[in-house]
DNA sequence: GACCACAAAAGTATCGACAATTTCAAACTC
DNA sequence: GAGTTTGAAATTGTCGATACTTTTGTGGTC
């Protein structure tokens, strides 16, 4: 959450080399991060004052969200913040799925007591932090869960796919630990993966994750099929800045 | 390692000026078709030149395909044409075959009797050209099997990601069908397939598929095994143009 | 008041020039 | 002769200016 205006100089030999990647970065960020809207318009001037970048690195960093599929692009009509369907939601809900099958099977045949134990220990906190009712506490730790079962899995593109994907969706993701009687059932999901971990059963812990992520995703789901989204049809061409978004300030919260 | 997923790019061609979009086509087609060696330097005003664009597009168009796998920039370093390691091809593979077990999985779920009909012509077809010895005309046929079923599917996400990790590992692919004995039993895998389909049946689809790709796997270990790749180390810098790859020329030919 | 034409404004796309960095090779030192 | 320094060439990174496109606003006409 880098605050907007950085600008260090001053003086003459300003230009404190914000680097490519680096403006890459904080945009990626702030999108990530919800302070922008999403489909709202991502004006280059605008954020070339915002991060303090030239106009080329704000090119740049568009053009690789855009591939990353953060945001849109239209010729000669700018750039927005890429809203997500409900269709593209469950389109990236089924490759999540079968990717994250995929690696707790691999997983599962690289285990290591290494890795036993820092799960275990994840396990344990998180039924901590859901006895405290610190949800947000929850799904950080749900998510470090996860990412260490990719590590053991030792594919790092599917690994790296998988981020891509979470961070396109989290605008959605989020909603699920919230559902009522979820967070127990979520615990309890992990357990099993766990054990099947502990018993080196790839066959069972593919079968663990598949059951976990259908519960994941039916409860999304249910999710946003009640509380209806308000989608910004043709959103507000205004939007200036600082409007935050509902699960806004928050570090990236995951789907449990 | 990056994602990326083609983006519908509404391609309203007449343009006469080389649109940026079209820069970053012929760029991408000119290194999936064997034009520039694996590791090969990509130095932007040689692009300039030899696709006619400005080096604005031909920036763009590298970012792009940076995101995208197929080329890898470093800081002040320029661009190079993205060597797959084997571990890397491995490592796609894997995701390749979660991805497609999905998808035929779902296909099963979605099957009409148009795709039936299709799938079926096609491999008809396959199997004629097969008799013919003509391998590359059979690739050709695979390569529309499996995207008939990605359709059928109906999962646009995961059947661009499978289009790009595709064009990635083009140069590995190409060997399985030319390895003695694979041909006939590619052919059997892609009729129980079939079968599979034709019966509605997710369950057998999705393990015919998974069935067909674990020998595909097995078939490009072995290749890559037998003949030694020689990797140019640290690559020739000169290198200057025209240079044709083994498959070369040849549209995109794919693993069987 | 609704509709159209046309002008002004906002913003993106692209080019050229210059600055900064890396690379390569010759000259130099020990 | 091996290793190191120095300088020039090659190449990438960034900025400013300009051309082009889309959007917005205004006024006239029926």
């Amino acid at each position: 959450m880098a605050a907007a205006h950085a600008r260090d100089d001053g003086s003459q030999a300003n230009r404190r080399r914000a680097d490519h990647s680096e403006t890459y970065l904080r945009l990626r960020e702030a999108i990530t991060g919800g302070r922008f809207q999403p489909n709202e318009r991502l004006v280059e001037a605008q954020l070339v004052d915002l991060l303090g970048a030239g106009r080329s690195s704000i090119r740049a960093a568009l053009v690789r969200l855009d591939q990353e599929g953060l945001v849109t692009r239209q010729p000669n009509r700018g750039a927005r913040v890429r809203l997500i369907s409900g269709r593209e939601a469950v389109e990236i809900e089924q490759v999540r799925i079968a990717l994250e099958k995929m690696l707790a099977r691999s997983a599962a045949e690289h285990v290591t007591a290494d890795d036993l134990a820092d799960l275990e220990a994840t396990v344990v906190e998180m039924h901590r932090r859901l006895e405290q009712d610190d949800r947000l506490g929850y799904s950080e730790l749900n998510s470090r869960f996860h990412q260490r079962i990719w590590k053991m899995a030792d594919n790092e593109l599917a690994a790296s796919l998988l981020a891509t994907l979470k961070s396109q969706s989290i605008r959605v993701q989020y909603r699920t630990i919230l559902q009522p009687g979820r967070a127990d059932q979520s615990m309890r999901e992990h357990v099993a993966i766990l054990a099947a971990l502990t018993a080196a059963d790839p066959e069972a812990t593919e079968a663990a994750m598949a059951e976990h992520l259908s519960h994941v995703v039916s409860t999304l789901r249910r999710a946003i099929a009640t509380s209806q989204v308000r989608l910004p049809g043709a959103a507000a061409s205004v939007a200036p800045e600082a409007v935050t978004s509902p699960l806004a300030a928050g570090a990236n919260v995951a789907g449990a």
